[in-house]
DNA sequence: AAAAAATTCTAATCTGGATTAAAATAATTC
DNA sequence: GAATTATTTTAATCCAGATTAGAATTTTTT
């Protein structure tokens, strides 16, 4: 069990393992997918999965884990950079779009979460009702500064957030796509739909 | 075999199952709900449900149906009653929320298309782009007639559909949500986030 | 290159929940 | 109210796919 090197590969291993599990669940629903789909796309026998996660539940939990994770960076990034609070919504859907439909690999749509076991959910059930609450600051924010209309931010964070969420429905890996996706989804959540009235 | 009175009947009963099925689909996910969850909502036993359907897939199969029914209403109210392509827009989105939140009963999320048989997976998908056509086919008469900005409809369809396809994932039948739903949703997804410049 | 550890495979079992068959009950029709 | 049809139940079976045990192989360490 040496330290630090095998520990680096057993991770870069679970990791392909996540994102062929995530793009298998987005693909073909959880259900529909058997840990031999997943094995499949790695060359390997389903049986071996479990020498990487306990069971195919605790392989859903950290496909969830892991798309959380991508969204708090995505959103950390967004704060860290934008100066006003709009911006800082432009910035956070460039930055999670860019980690779903990006080089990043799939990330799981979490369709599952309800059965999940009781502390595999709570736990992402935690991490999905910050990564909200976050969201909603940077609207209050944006409001408060003038660059967002005033709004509900619970209602318009659900409408923006639901957007993205429902990306790898339709997203199946076209770079053409992901290109038109990432200049796209910007300017449609945050500017909707109506003509720039000519300012005289 | 009596004609109509039975056949409605049987209609009926069928309808409340999948009610039942959409919510516990929604709720508890595909994998998580087992036929018996979706009987004990209706005080039945798991095999009286095969009296109605051949079995879970077509049961998967025709709240998908039913989903896509209620949407397909919804963009022929909008249609017919709205006049500008803006108009039609929310218009469509008012009702399609509308049928999503209210008492029409829960709609499920079509998360599980992949894993139907490929007859019924083809149909549905079918349904599914028609309405993704038409919405589109709205958004170019809103360009063309000024009521909307131009834009990539494809994306902007996407957009704006996946944000109510999501609804059901964080809404379980609050109606103070509800309203706020309603109320909010037309706006933010047609009218984005800037504040209404001062025109003088 | 032997020993130890890490990784994967083969070949079973095990299981929850879907499905079925037949009987029982309820509703309708005549 | 007897016969017929519709609906639901009880009590099994059945099965795909998850899971496990142990052997085989590959990689790393010394």
């Amino acid at each position: 069990m040496a330290r630090n090197p095998d520990e680096t590969r057993f991770q870069l291993q679970r990791d392909r393992m996540l994102r062929a599990a995530a793009y298998c669940f987005n693909q073909k629903g959880y259900s529909g997918t058997s840990l031999k789909d997943v094995a499949d796309r790695l060359s390997l026998t389903d049986a071996a999965l479990y020498y990487y996660v306990r069971n195919k539940e605790e392989l859903v939990y950290l496909c969830y884990v892991r798309a959380a994770d991508a969204g708090r960076d995505a959103m950390q990034c967004a704060i860290d950079e934008g100066q006003s609070g709009l911006e800082q919504v432009q910035l956070y859907i460039r930055y999670h779009v860019e980690s779903i439909v990006g080089e990043n690999g799939p990330l799981a749509i979490m369709s599952e979460i309800p059965s999940l076991k009781p502390a595999h959910r709570d736990a992402v059930l935690e991490l999905s009702r910050t990564h909200s609450a976050r969201f909603e600051a940077i609207l209050e924010r944006g409001i408060a500064d003038g660059s967002i209309a005033s709004c509900d931010v619970r209602m318009t964070g659900n409408a923006i957030m639901g957007s993205i969420n429902w990306i790898p429905k339709w997203f199946h890996g076209d770079q053409k796509v992901a290109q038109k996706i990432l200049d796209q989804f910007p300017i449609i959540l945050s500017c909707g739909l109506k003509p720039v009235p000519k300012v005289s």
